[in-house]
DNA sequence: AATGACGGCAACCGCGTCTCC
DNA sequence: CGGAGACGCGGTTGCCGTCAT
């Protein structure tokens, strides 16, 4: 646990145990003589401890009683993005970017509500992956990362390749290849090997022949997109992603979770972007969020540990070919 | 080796909502 | 019903490590 010398620590007063005063709010409490900044390891052995022995809540004399210098709000996210035993650490994983990118589509910013259908994730780490990973990109791409033409490419570049990989990761661990040929790429999704991944598995395949609407406007772009010419749809390279060599996607993909079996499904109608809200199928119909379904999968998730899968989904032939794209369409 | 730029992430802040008296 | 305090959420800040020059 990373130790830190706490910002203004040295102050002290507040907090002795003769206050009455049971009850105080976050202003008040703001300027009392606190503690801010990084928590240091005694602090957060108090905190464990009073909650292991008085439960959580109350979180303004919770910190009192701990014998914390902090306010209840700073113990409240202490506790819940840190500390809490069921936070799980690491990199973000490829399903676990998958489902950020599906709901984010879904719910906008509703980070909490985002987090809970990812087990052990806070609000605050999806927050910051959006935030660093995801919009960073969109700056890349020198668009909104609100906008269409960046909603777009999520919804029929990505997270199509992010599906592919999870594949293509599963496919290696089942053919029991020897890793050290598989080159960085593998390298780095191998740890989705013994998931019966239920998003990925029902996935559908949506990318071929799709009509890419970049920005609303009449042009489109066809990329017959398929994990064995994905090196060399519409761009030499243009997506840089090792895939293991399978035929069809129709074999490679399963059964949609719709039962839908028509190839074009997945085409990026006006009708298809709007979805229901309580619909559990996807708008993208990538898999059946069978959100319980993931987390039924997960206790065995020997991926959720790690692996270097964070960032390895855009690359510089991704960021260049979306961004011819973007230009010549705006 | 020094240093400045940048990225990632923990923590803070403000505000809206909820709960209780 | 209204007010005060608690809670939770989303946005923002600032520190620190890493990388590039």
């Amino acid at each position: 646990m990373e130790v830190k010398a706490a910002a203004g620590a040295g102050r002290s007063g507040y907090c002795s145990s003769s206050s009455n005063s049971s009850i105080q709010s976050d202003q008040e409490s703001a300027d009392l003589d606190l503690r801010r900044g990084p928590w240091t390891v005694e602090e957060d052995f108090k905190l464990i401890n009073y909650i292991a022995n008085h439960g959580e809540g109350r979180w303004n004399s919770l910190a009192r009683c701990a014998g914390l210098k902090r306010t209840g709000k700073s113990c409240r996210l202490r506790w819940l993005n840190y500390l809490r035993p069921d936070v799980r650490r690491g990199n973000i994983t490829l399903e676990e970017q998958l489902l950020i990118l599906e709901l984010h589509s879904r719910w906008g910013n509703r980070w909490s509500k985002i987090a809970q259908h990812l087990p052990g994730r806070t609000d605050n780490e999806i927050k910051n992956y959006w935030r660093t990973r995801v919009q960073k990109h969109a700056k890349q791409l020198k668009c909104d990362v609100n906008s269409k033409q960046f909603k777009d490419t999520m919804r029929y570049l990505w997270m199509p390749r992010l599906i592919e990989r999870i594949q293509a990761a599963n496919a290696n661990s089942n053919s029991a290849t020897a890793t050290a040929t598989n080159g960085g790429f593998m390298n780095s999704a191998v740890a989705v090997n013994n998931i019966d991944v239920g998003l990925a598995g029902n996935a559908m395949m949506p990318v071929n022949n799709i009509e890419k609407d970049f920005g609303g406007c009449s042009q489109n772009i066809t990329t017959n997109y398929t994990p064995e010419n994905s090196s060399t749809a519409a761009s030499s390279d243009s997506f840089g992603t090792q895939v293991s060599p399978v035929s069809d996607l129709t074999e490679y993909y399963t059964i949609p979770v719709n039962n839908n079996p028509n190839p074009d499904y997945f085409q990026p109608a006006a009708n298809q972007v709007g979805f229901s809200e309580s619909s559990l199928i996807s708008p993208t119909g990538y898999f059946n969020p069978g959100i319980t379904d993931f987390q039924a999968v997960e206790p065995n998730n020997q991926l959720m540990d790690g692996g270097d899968a964070s960032d390895n989904l855009w690359n510089v032939d991704d960021i260049w070919f979306l961004q011819q794209q973007f230009n010549n369409n705006m």
